[in-house]
Parts: C-alpha cells; structure tokens; sequence
DNA sequence: CTGAAAGCGCTTACAG
DNA sequence: CTGAAAGCGCTTACAG
C-alpha cells in the first residue's frame, strides 16, 4: 500500500532511464528541457517523490540542522525557535529539535545528532563537555554555541555583546545618580551571567560604587524569591540589575508585594526585552538582545560551513540596544 | 576524513560477517552472547555508529515525528513542545520540527515532512486542507490534531473538554451571582474557542443569562484592545470568560488600567493555566488543560499506529480542571 | 545530453 | 546461530 514510488517507475512512465530522472531532481544536473519535462509529467502522474534516505545514503550529506535548546520556558527561546526553523527553512535546511534538560547536553542527545549526520548543529543555551564536542569536528560538522561561550573551546559561538551591554547599563545607572547596586544573576556559571555582571561592576568600580551579587536562576520564582530576601532584610539598594527579564519581572511583583515603589525606591533592569517587559503590568527597562542578527549571523556560519569545512572558531558579538520604560 | 566506519569494518575487526555486526545493532534479531561481545568492542574500538539512513532505506520506516506548531509565542506551547520531545525520545523517536506561520499547514511543509518519510505527525493548533491530509492517510502516516478539531474530517485528535470546561465555567459563574458575560474569543472558527463558547452559552442560556461575544485573536494585545473597548463603551458585564490565559492577562492590564477592581467589580476567567497565571500580578482563575495526558495520549496513539496501522480516527477529549484563584 | 552499471550501508530471506 | 547474497532508491563516474 505504501506509495513506494520509485525512480524507477517514472523512467518507465517517461521513456528515458533512470539516470535521468535523478538527474531531474538532483540540483546542478544537466538535463535537456524536453527530458525534464517528460520526467516532470511522468512524476506528477505517479505522484513521485525522491527518498531522502537513499539520497543522504550515497551523498553522505543531509538537509538536517540539529538544534538543541535549553530551558524552553523562558519566552525568549520561542522566539529564537521560530527564527531558526524560519530561517533554515527558507535555505532548504529542515530542524531536528533535540531538548536538553540539564545545562549540558548528554551523549545520547549528541548519539542522535551524529546517527542522523545532522549538515550542523545550534546549541542554545547549553554547554557540552569538551570530548563530547570533538566527536563533532571529528566528523567534520560545523557548530555553533548560540547565547552561550564555551570556555577553553574552540568552536563558533554568537552572542549578544554582554559585556558591553552591562557596562552601558552601569553607565547609565551611573548617570541617573546610583549609590549602590544589586546584581541578581542566573544560572551560575553561564558565559552570559559571568559576562553581563563583569561589564558591569568593571564600570561600578571605576566610579567607585559598590554592589552585591545574588545568585539566582534565571527563572521568574528565583527573581521573585530573591527580591524578597533582599527586600527583608530592609536595606534596599538604589537599582537591581537583573540578568534576564523573567527573573526581573519576578523581581517587579516581589517589590509589588511589598509595596515597593518602582523606580522611586528602587530601580529595575532586566536583560532580553521579553514580549512581556512592555506590558502594562511591568513596563520593564531592558536590554534588547539582536535576536534577529543572532540567528542570522549563525546561518550564514552554518551554511558556509557546509559548503566548504573550515572548522573556523571564533566568538561573535553583537550589540543589542538598551530600552528605557517604567521601572527606572 | 569523514568517520565513515561502516558495519564491514567492524565485521573485518571482530572476524564475523556484515550480517552479524547488523543483527547486533537490530532489535529483535538473534545473536549469541559471544558474537555480541566480540562486534561491540570491534565497534567500540573504530567508533562505528550504524547508519540511520541506510536503515531506514530498507526499512521503509524512520524513527522521526514531525511535530508542527503555530503560534510558538502563546506560552501554551514550549512546555507542549517539551513535552512531546522528552516522551518521544523515552521512545526512540526523534522530533523533527516545522513552524507555520499561518493557520493552515503550507503545502512545503507537508513536502518535507513526507520527504523524510515520518512515522508519525503531531499537528499543533493548525489545521489542513483536507485533500492535503488525505497524502498522509494514502502514506498510511498516522496524524493527531492536538487541541484542534477538523471538522468533517476523519482523523484523530486529541483535545481538553472544552465543552465540559465551558459549561463548568458558566456554572461556576452563576453560581456565585452572575449577571450578565461578555465571551472574548479566540481567532475565529478555531475549534478550542467554538467549543469553550459553546459550552459556556448552553449553560447561560438554561439559566435566561444573556452575553456578548467579542472576536479576538489568542493573543496578550489582542485581550487588551478588546477590554478597553468594552470597558470604554462604560457598560461592564460582571464577568468576562477569555478563550485563553494570555488574553485573560491582557484583559487585566486593561482593566487595571482603567482602575476597574477585578474581582469586585468584574471576574475574569481564563483558558489553559499557563506558568504566568499564577504570578503575583495576575493570580488569574482558570481552566487548566491535562497536557500531561494529552501528550500521552498522543503518543501512544501514534506509536500504536506505527506498530500497525489501522487509520483509527477518534476524538478524543481529556477532562480538565478549574483552578479558582484571585480573579474571581 | 543520456544510459548502463557500480555502489552508498544497511536488512533480511535463504541455506547451512 | 551464522554467512553469502540480494536489494532498498538513489548518485555518479564512465562511455557513447
């Protein structure tokens, strides 16, 4: 029953052989306009359609794009789900969607990965231990670490320039008259954490301004509980810088809670520019990550990858763009 | 450079046949303990990793299900996603991901999907032409409509009660004094929004409770701009029931915008009990949707079809659960 | 430009 | 339980 159309049958329907009608759907293939059309007639007749397996089988190469997310919760990754798939798309590259639950991704998801001798691989938000990753240059398949560095490694990564963008917060924090500050951080350990804190208290420290980390998650629950430590203790800072927005906007309803005023008592920043930080409820002051230029800038690495292997590491950074609303 | 170690290496290596170094690697087929042996540290030793696509050539089958989803940006979906990705890989199977922008599945979607041949589809909030559908009954490919119904169709889907969920709402409602509703919809002639409706104005109407209906999109700007319209016009029901939770939220900003005390001087209730309905600044009431046995009973359907296929086509319809919060 | 033929790396009857 | 051999549906030199 199962529509195993082949070749074969449309070469027979066609008159021609079955080279040529490989030929027919094989880009860059010289074909003369009349075969081609007789194929094309035949295959629509028959409803044919070439097997990608057997394609992939005798190229060794596939239309595959393994991307490997993290922490689908936070709003962010939606966004950059559907630029990706969008973009790959539009490229002829399909996206195998592989879901890592703990900050590094474990063999079997890598196992995956390399069965399917994915073209190339996205890692988002992730880390992967360095004997893990090499099995991929060993096959020679380009990857890119996206909104994530991977100390000590040399692979492609795109990120936001976060060292950049928490100096700029600090700077303008600075200029609006801050005293003293509070970094709320996320997971520790993350490039993205690390970095964002480090532009900012390089900033701090030059004008001599302290401030205290707390550790959190990157999670709305650890920004909301963590404001609501700090806030016991009575001793407000003059702003929160916070890594992410939906550990800020946990931050906004803790100081709600304790009626709080935002940004009179206390100033708020977040990191991401979430659809939600412009919503009514929060207003949030933020700091826009160039999603678009993101995932951008990893295709086109991919794709030249593909086309010509060069195992080519480097780190991009680009800038993102500071959003001023309500909560400073 | 390419590892491209195949079963004939191995064979070569642990001085068995190709047909051993296969029957290792194949589920269900025979082979003594010491052939097992000897092939595994061979393979272990050149690194040899079957290839899936020569397996799947001549298997006719694949370990991948497409899954397509629209509207990523509802928070509804990242745990869906999660969820079907994390059931399906306890499985074997692997996920091959398609986001459409439309409403209606695009016919290169399709393309690919039956170009890598999936076991199996999951199509999320979307729906299809029907003769496009019909391609995949022809392929004997078995297809769930997740909390979407085709009309006139006969596929399976799985879905909430959103009969029972509407009609439990308007009891609820009543019960504790309803005057008059106004019902935000979801975007037009989607199963979820008609059935919830449905359910929620059979209840009123035995009760002689008149309600209005405004027409809006699933989205957070979409409830907003509708509850400043109706909040403009000065005439507020004393309860709005909103198709979904993000624009039950979008629904608050508004009203609190407007300085209108919800609940005091209207309830709002929504759909879906996603992860923000809980927070401190909306602690919305809602209805929560099983997506834990959706997804189930998603999978198991599509593996049963998998192990044999019979083309089954039910509705099926899992039991939700009011979750009464602060809104009402 | 076209066809006949080899071969990609597997699974699977078929003998033994 | 094991091996030799056919074949899945393609791509790709090689001749013509």
């Amino acid at each position: 029953m199962k529509s195993t159309i082949n070749a074969k049958d449309v070469a027979k329907l066609a008159g021609v052989s079955q080279s040529s009608v490989s030929r027919v759907y094989f880009e860059g293939a010289k074909v003369s306009k009349k075969t081609r059309e007789k194929v094309l007639a035949a295959a629509e007749e028959l409803g044919y359609r070439p097997n990608e397996f057997a394609r992939s089988l005798i190229t060794n190469r596939t239309k595959i794009i393994g991307l490997v997310m993290k922490g689908v919760q936070n709003p962010f990754y939606p966004q950059v789900l559907t630029q990706f798939t969008n973009s790959f798309k539009q490229h002829g590259y399909s996206v195998l969607f592989v879901h890592t639950n703990s900050d590094e991704i474990q063999t079997e998801d890598i196992e995956t990965l390399l069965n399917y001798n994915v073209a190339g691989v996205v890692i988002t938000d992730a880390t992967m231990s360095l004997n893990v990753a090499e099995s991929f240059k060993e096959n020679q398949i380009p990857l890119v670490f996206f909104n994530r560095k991977l100390s000590r490694s040399n692979f492609y990564s795109v990120c936001c320039n976060n060292l950049n963008a928490g100096r700029a917060i600090a700077q303008y924090l600075i200029a609006e008259g801050l005293k003293n500050a509070v970094y709320i951080s996320g997971n520790e350990n993350t490039s993205t954490s690390l970095e964002r804190e480090q532009g900012f208290s390089e900033v701090l420290e030059e004008h001599k301004i302290s401030y205290t980390k707390y550790v959190s998650d990157y999670t709305y629950e650890g920004g909301y509980k963590t404001a609501l430590t700090i806030s016991g203790k009575g001793n407000l800072p003059s702003a929160f810088f916070v890594a992410n927005d939906i550990m800020a906007l946990g931050v906004l309803d803790a100081l709600r809670k304790q009626e709080i005023q935002v940004p009179e008592q206390v100033k708020v920043i977040g990191f991401d520019n979430i659809s939600m930080s412009s919503w009514p409820a929060y207003e949030l002051t933020t700091w826009e990550q160039p999603i678009e230029k993101m995932v951008e800038e990893t295709v086109n690495y991919l794709l030249s990858e593909i086309a010509e292997y060069t195992g080519l590491a480097e780190s991009v950074e680009l800038d993102g763009e500071f959003v001023k609303r309500k909560t400073t």
